[in-house]
DNA sequence: GATGAATGAGTATTCATTCAT
DNA sequence: TATGAATGAATACTCATTCAT
């Protein structure tokens, strides 16, 4: 299901051909600026430039076309990661770098997707959403955080399935605070200084847990 | 602002005297339900049993009753940690265990009010949040970073800075989880099994950062 | 609950005062035209010049202020029943005729109302609504057919219940087809026509079940 | 028209073969259940396996489909009047006996087209609806009414027309009590006990009209 | 004959907000 | 303070109908 054709375009710079594609970027668009609940039905067909039943010619009711958009997200974002990750790059700093690099580039070109992935948590859990990337990419998370891993880098001391756990969350945060930069200087994030922050907290990390 | 009077009462257990309690303790069940959006000022008022008017005698819109149940939460947060944190212990481990201890307390016995504050965030940034926070306690933050703290207990080549915000992070981290673990095992959380998970994360820290 | 105060006013000749009756008011006409299903709130709102959302104000929804509908029609026609007929005749066929005179008085000063009751059978059943005007008027159809009925006047071998209800069903097509001559001749039935045929159908049964 | 070709079959029980067929069936099922205006078009297609437009390419609209369903249903039923009844019974009793078993005989094997027919009244009137039952099958009625009818029978006083018109109205008042047992028995009618009850009544009417 | 994408006016209902009392 | 009737724009969604293919 990942990494499958036309899918994967550009879909914000894409010319938008096919009603329905219109219909899944306007609605991405709109449910980025306001969430579930609040993003209008009317709107997402006026920015479309579409009838009103057409919404729901394509999709049974506005909860079915979000169910859509967070899979035809996640298709997206996963399969990058699928086709562009080193899965033999046996450092996990590195491999969790590069995963950060990927979505960063993406958020980085889509500005639309990375702000509607924070609202998909507003309705749907951590562990649903985790779910169903997997579902897209089985295995996905697993390969990431083992496949190939030399975990012998380690020191023998430390708990890895814990420090792990600890250098994913810091990198989560330090992606948040990215994320807020970018909304405070109106959408430009200065990839160079986010990829110097990322290394010196690795470093930091890998003073810590590597031998 | 903090720490002062009737505000600070539990407001749940409180005898709801006035009109205006009331309808504040009715904002923060129906909000913490169903966020700003999806929350009806008609179940507000029918929860708080007063009409209609009122709410807009006492708040100019629906968005004001909002950002005063923000001052409200933080201020009863803040003033708890305010109240109860010892500002003389040195050992910022220590230090960050308690806070966390305070606001796992206040989560246990004021289920509502933390229902409540993840919803804050969909409409306000960490950083809006965070400033809101220090308007009401100002300081709060850099005196539980900073006040007394003894930075002399941390290896020497670390980044002292950067490695509390590791541990800042990880402590938010291990929070959410204990949420989600509270919302999947329907509102009871082993407080005794979140600290020997929370102590556990922070020996591998203690271990990394600590001489 | 029968009889009572200003339900029991002419209500499409009432100087309309109050918006609710405005809107009960119209919601009759609209009904009767159109039945439940077809029936537009929109309409309703319209005719009766009130805003749309105060329809909700008193009603929870449409089938809750067709309900009350029922109700408010079913209290007038059995109250009128109540009021005027006379329990103590013992011809059971002067007193069906009575009933019917009463009736159709009503149906000729209220056409709406009688146009809207064929409409309840659309949703209810005939049992539900004779439970329905039973529940205002308890024992209504027992005291009609048997409170100081003389049934000695019944020739000895004819099965009276059965009889009656011979008599009962006839003058109902009788009333029917009063109605369909109203609706072609444009509302304006010839209650003295409508007498006499009546009169000469109840002669007939007469001959045949009296003694 | 009557009796007439491939339209009398039995159109439950035959295979539809064409995509008009399939239409008509579905529609008689949909009508059925919801009536004129609830029923949808789309709910039709669906049942009827076909596509949208077509139903436009058969019929102009959904009227004129709910139109033809009607000369549809009463060519049925009028054809097998014509087909099964005995024209050379003189006494009108066994004839109307005959006529009700005919009709209950249909409504047995064919209950989608019996719960059918009391939907036709929502929208026509009873008037409208003779005169069409009238012009598949012309004279019908006065053929069943007088066609080699012995008047003789009937005591001389008695109005033959309108005792005629009391039989009739009460055999369709027993017919719709079969009916409403129907629906809160759930589709099983009694055929014996329906025709011991028809028999009284009937016993009733001979003894007051017939010498 | 047959399809199904596309339309847009229509539906019931909700809701924050106003205001005369 | 306090009420609740009243507003009207907004909501998601439906549906008969059209039409290019």
């Amino acid at each position: 299901m990942v990494g499958g054709g036309d899918l994967m375009k550009d879909i914000l710079l894409d010319v938008e051909s096919s009603k329905k594609e219109k219909i899944i970027n306007a609605a991405i668009v709109e449910f980025s600026k306001n969430g579930f609940e609040k993003a209008s039905t009317n709107a997402i067909v006026k920015r479309a430039g579409v009838s009103k039943g057409l919404i729901y010619h394509y999709f049974e009711n506005k909860q079915a076309l979000y169910d859509y958009l967070i899979y035809y997200v996640f298709n997206l974002v996963m399969g990058e990661i699928n086709d562009k990750l080193n899965f033999n790059e046996p450092d996990i700093f590195k491999r969790f770098k590069e995963v950060a690099m990927i979505k960063m580039e993406i958020s980085y070109h889509h500005p639309s997707i990375y702000d509607v992935i924070p609202k998909f948590y507003e309705d749907k859990s951590y562990e649903e959403i985790k779910a169903l990337a997997e579902s897209f990419s089985p295995n996905i998370y697993q390969r990431i955080f083992s496949e190939n891993v030399d975990y012998s880098l380690f020191k023998d001391e430390v708990d890895v399935e814990k420090a792990m756990k600890i250098i994913n969350w810091t990198i989560e945060k330090i992606g948040e605070e990215g994320m807020q930069e970018m909304v405070s200087t109106q959408g430009k994030l200065d990839l160079d200084s986010y990829a110097s922050k990322f290394d010196s907290y690795m470093q930091i990390l890998k003073n810590a847990f590597y031998k």
